[in-house]
DNA sequence: TGCGCGTATGTCGATATTGACATAAACTAC
DNA sequence: GTAGTTTATGTCAATATCGACATACGCGCA
């Protein structure tokens, strides 16, 4: 009998898996973020390798230095389209964009400066 | 001296590199498109594979069932964002994720069906 | 000092993307 | 047959994201 105290909860609007649900949500959206900031990393690492300067990268890709700069801060109003986009227009190899999604990656800033 | 003819294909309206900024664009384009494609057939093999209706996916996400079709229907509506995240809550691995992104695969109809 | 260059940040109107819903179609199993 | 399950398609109001622009900041150099 699982009916009892199960029945009581649901109707107080909890259903059986609500906390895994939570949990489950939240590792994926550590999964999401995590992939994003290593998209984000070989963003900026592979503009600077090409020796191209923000301005040039939007020129690229059609956009605007300030969407790249946005990007590369890891503001919130980046889609991952354009971050890859970004990846792609900056002259990433196929390879590079692929390994860019080892999301064990070291931490950014000290890869780059 | 690259000033005269130059000068008048921009004055023209034209750019030195515009050729090549359109085939650039093109190709990124198409290397956006054969991403998506790789991962959405990623998020149909993962899904059936952990016996997922697309009713429990979208749960699993907080999405629709609607947008769950849309997404391995490859509609023009969805971004990157979602086919990731449906990727993640499918419950396909950081490997599988990776490998996703190989351009080179096969036919998704083949292997799945 | 001021100038040029690259980058960061905030704002805004236009567009893209979203979940939700209705509904149809395809497919089993009875 | 038809009832149940899964998937496909269209629509829409709410929200997210976009490029563009202004502007500030840091930094090297004359």
């Amino acid at each position: 009998m699982k009916t009892n105290k199960l029945m009581r909860l649901e109707a107080a609007g909890w259903t059986i898996g609500s906390t895994e649900d939570f949990l489950q949500l939240n590792n994926d959206e550590a999964q999401m973020v995590a992939l994003k900031f290593s998209l984000v990393c070989a963003v900026k690492k592979s503009r600077i390798k090409h020796k191209l300067s923000q301005i040039d990268l939007a020129q690229r890709m059609k956009s605007s230095q300030s969407r790249i700069a946005k990007i590369e801060a890891g503001d919130a109003s980046v889609s991952l389209d354009l971050i890859v986009r970004a990846l792609i227009a900056s002259g990433a190899s196929t390879r590079d964009i692929q390994s860019a999604f080892k999301t064990n990656e070291r931490a950014c800033d000290v890869a780059l400066k």
